[in-house]
DNA sequence: TGAAAAGTCTACCAAATCAATAGGATAAAT
DNA sequence: ATTTATCCTATTGATTTGGTAGACTTTTCA
């Protein structure tokens, strides 16, 4: 399943993208348009300024606002910070690899070898399409 | 994340498609060469039983067995049993279809026309691998 | 200069889910 | 009758998830 975390993150990244102008936008109205917890959205937006893909600016006439544009950002990179490894398995992880403490050949584990695939279709997804590209 | 259930489920799928003849196979002897808890995989069994893949038989000389040829035992409908819908968001589930509360529109939310790809691609792997491909 | 606006940060909490365990009930074989 | 092995229910401990509370900091503007 899909984390509310990624959901809501994802929704705000498009409604910022959606707006033409790079001007702050208030999380009150993020949250009010998209029907997020306001404070809960906080801590997303926050962490996608932490991560690179928000600016922000406090005070009056203050929020967040996209600092690239969203053509240059792909699906990969927000998925990987909101909702974490896209592998379903950490021994097929490209950039969190952990090998399985109760499997002794990966290349004989039919689990691994049904993940690999469904990893590498789902990263062919996510880098097909930009943020631009969902709008 | 993939859960155990489905990971341990796969395992001993693969563990009964691998032996030849089909012999009635321990729940502990599967536990022991998986290294999966024995306890934990009874649970498992019994709902792999339960829906159709699975014969048993109790007593002594008892265990499981696969019922079908591996190769008419499609990832879908394993996939579907142990982890629960394949895609990642209930308003693009085929099977588990519920609309998203928040959601007004889903035709222009971006979350959704993500989604529906990442559970596109997900779903061609798992109908194109048979428990027999992935041995 | 000070009040209001808005993001930042820390801590906390309730509910749900996950992985596993315990222990007895049931059925089959010998 | 005894042993073997699955069947079933209940419980538990740990972790994650989604959300809340409240104080702090920075910026704007009257």
């Amino acid at each position: 399943m899909l984390s509310k975390k990624t959901k809501y993150g994802l929704k705000a990244l498009a409604y910022l993208a959606s707006r033409k102008d790079r001007q702050p936008v208030q999380i009150a109205e993020i949250a009010r348009e998209e029907n997020i917890s306001q404070k809960f959205l906080e801590s997303i937006l926050l962490t996608l300024r932490k991560n690179g893909f928000l600016g922000s600016r406090k005070g009056k006439g203050g929020g967040y606002y996209l600092i690239k544009d969203p053509k240059d950002i792909p699906m990969t990179s927000v998925m990987r910070v909101l909702e974490g490894p896209i592998a379903m398995v950490p021994c097929v992880s490209l950039n969190f690899y952990e090998p399985c403490a109760d499997c002794p050949d990966e290349a004989s584990c039919a689990v691994h070898k049904l993940m690999l695939q469904v990893r590498d279709s789902a990263l062919e997804v996510y880098r097909h399409n930009t943020l631009a590209d969902i709008l």
